[in-house]
RNA sequence: GCGCCCGUAGCUCAGUUGGAUAGAGCAACGGACUUCUAAUCCGUAGGUCACUGGUUCGAAUCCAGUCGGGCGUGCCA
């Protein structure tokens, strides 16, 4: 349908145009965007315009008037003729166009003959873009909110990818630091422990159960000859087992980075001295109390950061700046992070020291997802089996599969908390809209099946050549309507970062399929296999059209498209 | 105290850079269906968009303030 609101919107700004310059009028036309927006109201229309109330005062005539004259342009234009039915002026000043017929099938052809490349859109054509997210701290398995950071961070690279940007998918391991070093005693401790020797756990130390377990498997493996080891040794062996079992959880949720980056590298290669030494020759590094200071203040944070400490030891933050400027060493031009709802407050420093580096503010985007409450028959559900305090991601695939999982978690605006009632994820019924779109896809394929029992054979079936004139039930075009909104929604998604949009989507798009089919029940004039070879032959163009857009829509989504259930 | 997120139907949530009479799903209520094209279908009702003021042709949306909820506020990572 882009092509198709292309068009008439370029005849309103020709019209515009046109009229201000009788006028004589100054027109700020970054004001009049959007220019077309979709009606709620079908009463008003395919597509509507207001451009006419926001003309209003520049042209000092009423929107009434100013509507009426950029009607009398516009419907001079053959093409607009051609995709329009009707061009009317209704409620304050609003011009209401209803697209004809042929220009509504137009659309459904086109997704036939593009398939899966219909959603492909511009919108972010020139961006390298590196995506980091779920980088969850080498301590220990994912717990539900990486599962939510996962799934919307790889659902967001997917639809980037659409929007015709270069994506990266990068894990960060947080393999230096204190934890790392609390990490490896409490793995030590455990492992004494499992010899019957008696010691001390450390204060505020790791006690997950999957500490213990690892510590028994050393007994198992090496008796007691790894004592005299110091716990870097048990750290290292901890962290490796750790990413593994996380890179094994993430990949069976179908979620596959393209470079696992280990902190370390940024140790090893001196960048946090290049990125400090960057900083101080722009002046922004000062000394106080024998630290080194960033003036993060001067970037709008609460507070200046230390970058060192006075023992000489370098900050987080100092490894983390060193970190994101090698994102852009590595040539990409934009930095999007997908952070937990306890760094927030972590953005203006990290924002503040990327423009101190000469980078513009608008190069780094920060995305928080919020936190997830998991419930189970009504009741918050908090304990893992596991983990004990808290909820573990393949605690949650278990129970629900990749698919609902998936689903649900983005299917909410990420910045806002997500309840996510896993009862429903689990149910196969219309309510789970998980298995509503899924179920839409299968019953499409069972449509086919119904057809070849009719005699008739798929492969010798070319929808793109049907006659689709026999397509005019308002159920029927409004399917096609929809279908032909779908680049709007994935571009609209890559333009916000919201990726929530898709599958409320895909969801009305089922909903609209699933009444559609059961009208058949009652009208058999409308059911989509029938005597009737011309209408069968459009309807299945139809439904193509919809398996395409819906199988697509789940593909970017990660979830599967059954063809049957 | 300060910062971020949030407050929309009984519940869970949408609401397109400000647009027309604020929408879905669930639950509730009322019907249909005794069988089919696979996991019922159709309909009804339900609202002070937390509150107050402001901006304008127009505000759930933007601004200021108030109230309420969640999270954060390390020289941890």
């Amino acid at each position: 349908m882009i092509d198709l609101i292309k068009t008439i919107e370029d005849n309103i700004l020709a019209a515009v145009t046109q009229i201000s310059s009788e006028l004589n009028a100054d027109v700020d036309y970054n004001s009049l965007y959007p220019i077309l927006e979709f009606p709620r109201d079908k009463n008003h229309g395919d597509i509507a315009t207001s451009v006419a109330m926001k003309l209003a005062r520049v042209f000092r005539k009423s929107p009434h008037q100013i509507a009426q004259l950029l009607c009398d342009r516009i419907r001079n234009h053959a093409i607009i003729n051609s995709i329009t039915d009707a061009i009317e002026i209704a409620g304050a000043g609003f011009i209401n166009f209803s697209f004809s017929q042929s220009a509504v099938t137009s659309i459904l052809q086109k997704i036939i003959l593009k398939k899966s490349d219909y959603g492909i859109t511009n919108q972010r054509t020139g961006e390298k873009i590196i995506l980091e997210f779920v980088s969850a701290n080498p301590t220990g398995p994912l717990n539900a909110v990486n599962a939510r950071a996962a799934a919307v961070g790889d659902v967001l690279a997917n639809i980037l990818q659409k929007a015709s940007a270069q994506v990266h998918r990068e894990f960060y391991i947080n393999d230096v630091g204190n934890q790392v070093d609390l990490l490896g005693r409490s793995v030590k401790a455990r492992y004494e422990q499992a010899l019957n020797i008696e010691v001390e756990f450390p204060e505020d130390g790791y006690h997950g159960e999957y500490i213990t377990d690892m510590a028994k498997d050393l007994v198992l493996k090496y008796g007691s000859s790894l004592l005299e080891k110091d716990p870097s040794f048990f750290a290292e062996h901890a962290i490796t087992h750790n990413v593994t079992r996380q890179k094994t959880d993430l990949e069976k949720y179908n979620v596959r980075f393209d470079t696992w980056f280990s902190e370390k590298t940024i140790h090893n290669q001196n960048l946090l001295d290049c990125a400090f030494k960057q900083l101080q020759a722009g002046g922004y590094i000062y000394e106080k109390e024998g630290k080194q200071w960033f003036a993060s203040t001067r970037f709008g944070d609460d507070n200046d950061r230390v970058m060192i400490r006075d023992n000489g030891i370098p900050t987080y933050f100092m490894a983390d700046t060193a970190y994101h400027q090698n994102k852009f060493d590595r040539s990409f031009n934009h930095l999007i992070d997908i952070w937990g709802p306890d760094h927030h407050g972590y953005i203006p420093r990290m924002s503040g020291v990327l423009q101190a580096l000469g980078h513009p503010a608008d190069s780094f985007t920060v995305l928080i997802v919020q936190q997830v409450n998991l419930l189970k028959d009504g009741q918050p559900y908090k304990m893992s089996k596991r983990a004990g305090r808290f909820i573990l991601m393949e605690d949650v695939i278990e129970e629900v599969g990749t698919d609902a999982a998936r689903f649900f978690f983005v299917m909410r605006t990420s910045d806002s908390q997500l309840d996510f009632d896993l009862d429903l994820a689990k149910k196969h019924t219309a309510d789970n809209p998980c298995f509503y779109v899924q179920y839409a896809h299968a019953r499409i394929h069972s449509i086919y099946t119904k057809y070849e029992e009719q005699g008739y054979s798929l492969k010798d079936t070319d929808f793109s050549s049907a006659d689709l004139a026999v397509l005019s039930a308002p159920e029927e075009l409004d399917i096609i309507k929809k279908l032909g909104q779908y680049p709007q929604i994935l571009a609209s998604c890559a333009q916000t970062l919201d990726v929530h949009h898709l599958p409320y989507y895909l969801y009305e798009l089922s909903s609209l399929f699933h009444n559609y089919y059961n009208l058949g029940k009652e009208r058999s004039e409308l059911r989509i296999v029938s005597d009737n070879e011309a209408a069968t032959r459009a309807r299945l163009a139809l439904v193509t059209g919809l398996k395409i857009i819906i199988g697509e829509g789940l593909s970017l989504l990660g979830v599967s498209a059954p063809e049957s259930m």
